[in-house]
DNA sequence: GTATGTGCAAAGACTTTGCTTTGGA
DNA sequence: TCCAAAGCAAAGTCTTTGCACATAC
């Protein structure tokens, strides 16, 4: 079973087709799908999901912290798993010329953002973080 | 003249009554009012201006680069006028309990942002670097 | 005078929700 | 069995737009 799934489970959710199905489709999703893409990702595996089932779900994963809600710019929300593990924590460049969403991660920016919430007297509890850019032309 | 309506003078634009008007709001605010925000404060000194004129009104500035475009996680967008000053340059901290938005200013965090493009092989045309948080109790 | 801009209301885009039916535990 | 969950379509929220009228230059 797979962590997502589990997880789920463990809250007592109950794990219908449509749900399992978006949960592998987002498993195996290495981008960052928008509800539309992954309904559309998960219609293929089982065509009764629906649009108002992928919204519903990943309202639950997100109030579960399983995974990431990002607003790259675009109009639509744009989802990933969020690791189990801290230290898998990254940020994103997104290529303002093909769309590409590059991963990177940076120890220093982690330092720095607590520096800065120490400074102001805060407590950060979250933070965004991306890079609009494209590629350097030699 | 202020500053906003000389630069939209400047490009040909006509100077209408709302105009002058919502340019005038948007300069005395100094929090990052949302298009509601805006158009409500407008109302008060002329009762004419409708939310679309602002709309498009905020467009246009936003066009010409005259003011940024914040996305502080609800669901509007908010707006503040853009320094003309590149050392003006500073980031928002968000206080998740009060809404209140503090701003704050880091050197290191631009240098950071010019070493991770460079690693990247990124030329950078903009960012985002959001804190969100609440006061530290003691 | 004429091109631009405005208000209004309708349309769009994305997301949420009410209601009835379905199906997992 | 029975309550959570799904589908569908309607409603909600924010934003954009078409059109007729108004106005800055």
């Amino acid at each position: 079973m797979s962590r997502l799934l589990q997880k789920c489970a463990d809250v007592g959710l109950k794990m219908t087709e449509q749900r399992k199905v978006i949960l592998k489709v987002l498993e195996e999703s290495d981008d960052h799908p928008s509800v539309e893409t992954l309904c559309e990702r998960a219609k293929q595996v089982d065509a009764s999901v629906s649009i108002a089932t992928v919204y519903r779900t990943l309202g639950l994963l997100d109030n579960l912290g399983l995974v990431i809600k990002h607003d790259f710019g675009g109009s639509t929300a744009r989802f990933e798993i969020k690791s189990e593990h801290d230290h898998d924590h990254h940020h994103h460049l997104i290529d303002t010329e093909t769309g590409d969403i590059i991963e990177f991660q940076d120890d220093k920016l982690e330092e720095l953002i607590h520096a800065i919430a120490e400074r102001l007297g805060y407590e950060v509890v979250d933070h965004t973080f991306e890079l609009f850019g494209h590629k350097k032309k030699p």
